[in-house]
DNA sequence: TGTACATCAGTGAACGCGCGTTCACTGATGTAC
DNA sequence: TGTACATCAGTGAACGCGCGTTCACTGATGTAC
């Protein structure tokens, strides 16, 4: 091997770290293979010694993405918080404006659930299980004493974040956006 | 004039319609104009006597399919349902697999929402109008004597709804889907 | 330790395709007389 | 009422651009001796 091993997977990287970011703001067909290398300090020809296809970076940058989400709900798992309190906390911590307007550093779900629920069985398996991870970790933290309900309640806590920022991106007016925001992060403390 | 006024507007009418569909069940990128007007039973040269871009077409297609969306939640509200009742049907309604496999003929929030937030102010005005009128018409649902406290119900229960919908569109598995919507349906009914 | 060689990550130009848009043309239908 | 003319919705080919992908080449670095 010319090159350590350690240089190709840190070039790779920091290509799949561009795109979740370049992904996430703009969806999948704007964002050209050039603009993430270029991002990513190289130039197009480079690509495909680390990627077979775009959609092949789409699926790593979407894995990349989940993961981050999923790390991030762990963390805040470590402290001794949990119930409506925890619920509570994580819903600031999801529904407010920074969030809205950060589309490339946020949550992938409300900007990539479109595009993923038009994409291949793969990919979709791939989100589908990571997904599943991530209320299943919702879900531990709601009420650990009650896995059935809890998982109920991980979904429709999951969906009210997912959709009100959802919403809250699509309109243009801010104090609207926060009417939106705010109306999630109530509703989502008590399901 | 030549041709009647009523036959260009109807032939207009057709090219918005599957446009609609088109622009749900696959996004702006992935539809061209070609396929379109294909659709419409026409060729794509005519298209810019309608139009006077691609962009133009999605608006109007937004629009109509936003249109739609309160036309039908209008409908919904002739009856005499009102409160958690009305909640549980409309959430019924809403989440279930069919609504969740037929993306082309659904309501435009979770399929087009991602799409809006990158779009044009101008786009997005538009969007929030309607959306504003959609949520007024479920906060006279959900509870006409207190206006203030519905309006913010309505936000945090179509937040549910679509959020829901978007995530059992994101996985492969019709058994998790259900289990996502089911949960939804639940949870939205007593925001 | 030093040197020739081999590898392969990365470069940047070129290719080819799809698609939005334009354009010259057609022909159906309304209007003028 | 009938006929010549004007309009313009619709056709289908052509244009041009952006972008995904390929390719010949470079040069940095690891390996063999």
């Amino acid at each position: 091997m010319r090159y350590s091993a350690e240089h190709k997977e840190e070039t790779r990287r920091r290509i799949v770290d561009a795109a979740a970011r370049a992904f996430r703001a703009s969806g999948f067909e704007n964002v050209s293979v050039a603009d993430v290398m270029k991002d990513a300090g190289l130039t197009v020809g480079g690509f495909y010694r680390h990627f077979r296809s775009k959609g092949e970076l789409f699926d790593a940058a979407v894995v990349e993405a989940m993961a981050e989400t999923l790390r991030m709900m762990q963390r805040r798992g470590t402290s001794e918080v949990r119930g409506e309190a925890w619920m509570a906390r994580a819903a600031a911590y999801y529904l407010n404006l920074p969030h809205r307007n950060a589309a490339d550093r946020g949550c992938p779900l409300p900007s990539l659930s479109g595009e993923i629920g038009r994409s291949s069985p793969e990919i979709r398996q791939r989100f589908e299980g990571t997904l599943d991870d991530i209320a299943d970790a919702v879900a531990e933290r709601i009420d650990p004493d009650r896995p059935e309900v809890a998982r109920a309640r991980a979904w429709a806590f999951l969906s009210t974040l997912v959709g009100s920022l959802l919403l809250a991106r699509g309109v243009e007016d801010d104090e609207l956006a926060s009417e939106i925001l705010e109306a999630g992060r109530l509703a989502a403390s008590k399901i």
